[in-house]
DNA sequence: GTAAAACGTAGACTTTTGTCATCGTCAGGA
DNA sequence: TCCTGACGATGACAAAAGTCTACGTTTTAC
């Protein structure tokens, strides 16, 4: 199972790096159902994940304790919640799978320890946080203006293969729409 | 001017790092006018601010060529477009001035050279990406799931400063209300 | 296998938000 | 000084989004 995750690393630094088995040898490997709350907000967010296979949901609940999803990861891509995973903080998000999820979980010793083991680590750290940052960027500077029809079809484009693999539940919370006036704009199309 | 950089860093790290004074003089004092423009997106963004004294505003146009802000930057500040500035990439975002500013600038070059003089630097890029990161996601989370007033008494809470600083029209485009509703609204608190 | 729960769709209705036009005020430039 | 353009407020109206209820279907749990 690790073989994605290697495969994920070459591809990101362009080359393998030495002590790369090592490395990955520091990665527990997670098989987890649907629905398994990995991180629950108000707790410190001990793991960085990479989601080898299957998908995660990063949310937050607001005052009525409706979900709004913040971001939705799927396979070859990491998940954490890197503030908290960073500074020791106490999470600010829940982090959940919606499918059945393989995982490779590193806690903060084992990426210090990585960071050691192979320099170029800074790199991938450094390009997972810019990534991530760049998401949200978009993400605020994409949705804050568009109405949600248009926010509806900018997943159409963007993430098609979201609509088809989510429920629609799932796909209006992270496009901050009522479920309703999801399933009714979704029929005028 | 470089006096508020100093204590500015100082107070990030903890205590003043070797070859600072060498470090400030990589910085160019710039004096800007108001409403003078930093960055347009397309070009890339060769520059990392610090806001030493003044205001700037981060935004995008939509499709009809409304701005929408996505963050307004006081004194003591750093300000970019991190992801272009790290790139090379042309920058997706607009900068501007709002207010006359104090900046101090370092290019790309200077930031490489810094990072070389001062070790530490690593440490301070690594919490602006940070908080840049953070504050995304921190809006993100908020935004999505407020209604205008709610957002309205947000930044009421927590940014208090801005509602008797900066103009009606661009509070609203940075809480993303219309501002005829915006003006509305904030009668009725 | 069956009962219960969750899900997606739909209609009727309410609330929120956006649009447009108007008007008085104020600040900056000629 | 006067003109002009930007700004903020407001009313009337339109459009968008949210709420609630109901119902048939699918999924889940026991």
């Amino acid at each position: 199972m690790t073989e994605l995750l290697r495969n994920h690393i070459v591809k990101r630094l362009g080359s393998e790096p030495a002590n790369l088995e090592l490395v990955l040898s520091k990665f527990t490997v997670i098989a987890a159902k649907r629905n398994q709350t990995l991180l629950t907000q108000g707790e410190v967010c001990k793991y960085v994940y990479f989601v080898a296979e299957g998908c995660l949901q990063v949310y937050v609940y607001d005052s009525e304790m409706n979900e709004t999803t913040r971001d939705i990861v799927i396979e070859d891509n990491w998940c954490s919640e890197l503030i908290s995973f960073g500074s020791g903080q106490p999470a600010s998000e829940n982090i959940r799978t919606v499918e059945p999820s393989t995982l490779l979980a590193i806690d903060r010793k084992g990426f210090q320890q990585m960071m050691e083991t192979v320099p170029q680590f800074d790199l991938v750290y450094k390009q997972i946080l810019e990534a991530s940052y760049a998401n949200s960027v978009y993400r605020i500077n994409t949705f804050v203006s568009l109405s949600a029809l248009d926010r509806i079809k900018w997943l159409m484009q963007y993430r098609p293969m979201l609509m088809t693999r989510l429920s629609s539940k799932l796909i209006a919370s992270y496009l901050g729409i009522n479920k309703d006036v999801f399933s009714r704009l979704k029929a005028k199309l």
